[in-house]
DNA sequence: AAATTTACCTGACTAAAGTCAGATAATGTT
DNA sequence: AACATTATCTGACTTTAGTCAGGTAAATTT
């Protein structure tokens, strides 16, 4: 564990040594880095100074000067909103559209550089790593925290986890059909409703509600698409399990379509084992059930 | 390519977001990050003024304030060296090793926050990602140069190789059987001495000499111990192949020894071909060609 | 319509970071 | 011994980054 967390550390130096390297070709531009940065922001995904100020993490005051001195220096343009006059959005001129493909060459180029010296079996295997890393430090990214399943983020992901199932499903899906969607199921003390967030966007949900005293059901385990590979699932699952635990339950079920096959693979991974029909839903053709 | 490229600058953007993370933990202590990364430094490899300039990247002027904020604070004591009294040694006082213990600590923290959320395997699986992103870092940063073997560096490189070759060989090695050790035959304009350095430090050298109008010689191929793994052989090996080509030379030869078995497998690997001896090197068991 | 909130701006700050032109003393070179 | 070099220090700057307390105008709520 301890040469684990030398690793880490190992690499965050070397990691961030390079990075201070990205810094100061930005700063040999002749613009300070707080303008660069803001700049590039501006150019990658727009917006208005709200947004950028959110994403930025910086002072109202702060930001509308660097918004001045950007203007000032012909690079962006700041208009007042169509919608809201308060809010002013930020637009690249032409000189600053080619300044932001300055810095994007300046970030390939050090790219480029790194990769430069490596033969092509090296380079595959580096960026191999990279994108590994990258994986996982998404996945270690994500917070997962109960909530009522009636906030906006939980009903969006209830909802496209029901299309998706529609989908797939070979008769479609009507969550009628699978009985009534009570929210309140969810809710405490017996229930409980989690959800996952990466960069506090809502990319996966699950319910926990009592079916007995020593029973506990788990339902509308989702995780978005966009989302897949990071573990999550079980993750969500394992959350889940302890919520059940924590609410005195000896044991947790669960049924699923014979088309999500992974969800199966995931229930079997987690020591689940298959049971009797404990229930008519005429969506589940398999039914599971674990001790937690 | 460029997806290769895409994938090292997505990468270093998600990195040094988390980097900066660890920069505002320090930024907590209530010191400035400048005073903070000074402290930081010298506590884990120390050393003098000069280095510490160096190794950071200061102007004289203001590291000397920094050194003095820090004596000031009762982190550090800065007393003439006692070799050259213009140097400066640089020390932890009682309190600056508390204190550098502390950051290690946050340091630890900040480590064990990534690896937290994970799974055991997620958890492998990212800190060996994490060495192998390292590992061609490292061997993203050798440099390799050509210059006088009679360099201090490509001396140090030459007995380092002599010693181990002694070791290595059932009979031991004295280089003064295998030839005369003449320098001058690896100087232009017929023969050339590179030597590969990480961070300021030889770590391997390889030398070509004229054999005859179309022949080289590739002679006292080395790479440190501590560089292994690192493919640096190899490109030692392409570097001199390639500086024999500019000197207009059709193929290269070389001979080895029977126990250097990692050797062999580099040069078969690289399209040598064993070939009849061609000298009488009394140590030589295996000879190789290779047209370039 | 009045009160409140929101989005942004302005002026007046401070601290940190970094630069530059000498000054000083020890060491090396001729 | 004279001169040049090196390692560091000092004072006098500038720039960058960031904060804070109001202010204005538009939009929203009551």
């Amino acid at each position: 564990m301890l040469n684990q967390i030398d690793q880490v550390r190992r690499f965050n130096r070397i990691v961030s040594q390079r990075a201070g390297t990205l810094d100061q070709s930005y700063l040999g531009q002749g613009r300070p880095l707080g303008e660069a940065r803001l700049l590039f922001e501006v150019g990658h995904d727009g917006g208005n100074a709200r947004e950028l100020r959110d994403r930025l993490g910086l002072d109202s005051g702060y930001l509308s000067r660097l918004l001045r001195a950007l203007e000032s220096q012909g690079m962006i343009t700041v208009t007042p909103s169509e919608a809201d006059r308060r809010v002013r959005d930020v637009r690249l001129t032409e000189a600053g559209r080619a300044q932001v493909e300055t810095y994007d060459r300046l970030s390939d180029d050090l790219a480029s550089s790194i990769l430069a010296p490596l033969d092509e079996r090296q380079k595959l295997k580096l960026v191999e790593a990279m994108a590994q890393v990258e994986r996982l430090y998404r996945a270690a990214a994500v917070t997962v925290s109960a909530e009522s399943p009636a906030t906006v983020d939980a009903r969006g992901c209830v909802d496209l986890y029901i299309r998706e199932l529609n989908q797939r499903f070979d008769t479609g899906y009507d969550p009628d059909t699978a009985g009534p969607l009570d929210d309140s199921e969810f809710l405490p003390p017996d229930g409980v409703f989690v959800v996952a967030r990466l960069d506090g966007k809502a990319i996966g949900c699950g319910g926990l509600k009592r079916l007995d005293f020593e029973t506990g059901e788990i339902k509308r385990l989702w995780v978005s698409p966009e989302a897949r590979g990071l573990g999550l699932g079980r993750r969500l699952l394992c959350e889940l399990e302890g919520l059940a635990q924590q609410r005195g339950m000896a044991k947790v079920c669960l049924d699923t379509n014979g088309t999500l096959v992974e969800a199966q693979a995931l229930y079997h991974a987690q020591g689940y084992v298959e049971v009797a029909p404990y229930n008519d839903n005429p969506y589940a053709q398999h039914w599971f059930e674990k001790t937690v």
